[in-house]
DNA sequence: CGTTCGATGTATCGGCCCGATACATCGGGC
DNA sequence: GCCCGATGTATCGGGCCGATACATCGAACG
């Protein structure tokens, strides 16, 4: 997972390990807080020894004197990862993989769509139907429990349940608007964003 | 965190891994899926090394002619856990332990959660509010994300910030809920069960 | 009556990722 | 002149997961 993360990012720009990481937290933030050290530095050795990724500023000797990386400060003690021919190929490898990882971790399939803007259609389709597929799958499980076994609970453990089937009926109606868009051929929210009544 | 759920499914009845796998997929099916086999007999094995379960019927020879254990399949090739009193002071320590481990991961929350039927009231109510605290602070995070840096990030990118601020908000009151109910003395939603307009 | 198949059941292994921890350096405020 | 917080790199132990390998039981099917 972190390495589909982190080759996308980097085939952004190149970047330290300190600033990765920042990037990563924002743009995954949704799905999970931070990325710990100990996961990231690690993955950069393994991207590394794999030839994905290589360290060191990638235009030391700027061919004309530009720094055309927006400066990304690359001061003090840094250690600038760049990403390799080989690892642009590998990321769109990771791209297309639409696999069970895909759908069934919050964390992978937050990370895929977070690069949806890179990822051809038909794959974006297939992962968000796989996902709902996931999450309706998920939601079966809670209604069971709840109509089933709803007496045998006490009454915290049935608010977790409610709770729970709340949010993934919400994320499943979340997937079809987001499928409909795909099949449409609209991105997703920008033509429709503020509209009056988005909660109801 | 598996800790916890071993030793307060035990605490209700002896079970073996099976059984208890199952049980722990229901009980906090809400924020995970299933316990793994790779976690749960390592964890089961330190469990019974650091003296807080045993291995083997408990009532293998029976007071009365009882099977008091509504006999939850002690068939076959089966070894059957018991939670010994140890067993029960642990539990009692852990369910009163409201450290950031409480409060960050989802699976830790929905652990002690699950369990809040057995939690003192005091407990419940540092849980809920630390939590509460966490999830507002990731929900500041992901509106300052929002407000800064939106023109930066492309369409589904900006989607995937918009729903998981949405489901922090969510959180939030629902949290809010809960703790404005503790705080009467009124068990969650059982007496407000089936009111009209829940969505909304 | 034999076989196959799905549910039950126990167990291990490699690997990802996390939290804690340890440093070291830079810029700015007191 | 000194300290402190942000920046920055790195490791270690451990928890949990996914895959995998078995082995047994009951029922269905030929």
């Amino acid at each position: 997972m972190l390495e589909l993360a982190i080759l996308g990012l980097l085939h952004e720009s190149p970047m330290h390990g300190y600033e990765l990481r920042k990037q990563l937290t924002t743009k995954l933030g949704a799905f999970r807080f931070a990325i710990s050290y100990g996961s990231l530095y690690p993955t950069l050795r393994r991207l590394q020894s794999d030839g994905w990724i290589t360290e060191g500023a990638p235009p030391a000797n700027a061919p004309a004197g530009t720094d055309e990386v927006p400066l990304l400060t690359s001061k003090r003690g840094r250690v600038v990862y760049t990403i390799t021919a080989e690892g642009k190929e590998r990321f769109q490898e990771l791209l297309s993989a639409a696999g069970p990882e895909t759908y069934d971790s919050e964390a992978g399939f937050g990370v895929h769509f977070a690069f949806f803007a890179r990822t051809d259609p038909a794959t974006r389709l297939r992962i968000l139907e796989g996902r709902r597929r996931r999450v309706e799958e998920r939601r079966e499980g809670m209604r069971d429990v709840l109509s089933r076994a709803a007496e045998r609970l006490d009454a915290y453990t049935l608010e977790l349940q409610r709770h729970g089937l709340d949010a993934c009926e919400r994320e499943v109606r979340w997937l079809e608007e987001l499928i409909a868009n795909e099949r449409n051929g609209t991105t997703p929210q920008p033509p429709s964003a503020q509209d009056p009544e988005r909660s109801s």
